[in-house]
DNA sequence: GGGCTATTTGGCGCAATAACCAAATAGTCT
DNA sequence: AGACTATTTGGTTATTGCGCCAAATAGCCC
């Protein structure tokens, strides 16, 4: 694997990274129905608000968000719309995945 | 979040926490032009071949490729294609974010 | 300015991940 | 059975990620 093959591979999971966590998977999905203040967003995770403002930071890091500061609040939105392909893509594998494991159980 | 919600986004975080990892990515994509065993990968990636059989056992066990035992090797499938997309929109949002950087030192 | 609210940042402890080496396992061939 | 090859597993160490607390920052309102 060359450097350039490399380098286009660890962006690319730079970006799955960003996204691999139950709690920034939520809030994506959250921002899918529209902008969030990190208020709301804490409220719905129910983690401490510093532990959400992280997440969102790492989602901001990688592209998937951005933040705008609107009077004392800071609003956050989907940037890339097309990341929410790819949860529907991970349901669909999820369910696959139960369907066989059940078809497994049926045959033995 | 109720634990329902929580059980859901964190099944598909597994998805993704599986995939985020450029060797693990790499190995995706050679494995969509058709399977490979681990000693083919091995020498694609690079790393030891520990390393690599580890990478494949994690992709496994997400769901993401199929291993069969053959003769003295051990080949992997893509068990599902559709990971793919998720790659396309990696490169999608990647390319995107280069292209405003570029504008905001443009602008600038 | 001073108090208040929303958010971010820094630090700490703990769990998870990743890479390598060495050892174990399993299949092939003579 | 014994030698050989492909792969997996276990152990060790270094790095990274996560969650909470406390402190810092920034904007609003009186």
């Amino acid at each position: 694997m060359d450097a350039k093959t490399q380098a286009r591979f660890e962006a690319r999971a730079r970006i799955l990274k960003a996204l691999a966590h139950p709690s920034r998977l939520f809030m994506v999905d959250q921002l899918s129905h529209g902008e969030c203040c990190v208020c709301e967003l804490t409220a719905m995770v129910g983690s401490d608000m510093s532990t959400v403002s992280k997440h969102l930071s790492v989602l901001k890091s990688a592209g998937v968000v951005a933040d705008e500061k609107r009077g004392m609040q800071v609003y956050y939105r989907l940037k890339m719309p097309c990341v929410l392909r790819f949860l529907d893509c991970a349901s669909e594998v999820i369910e696959r995945c139960a369907r066989e494991q059940l078809d497994m159980a049926n045959i033995r």
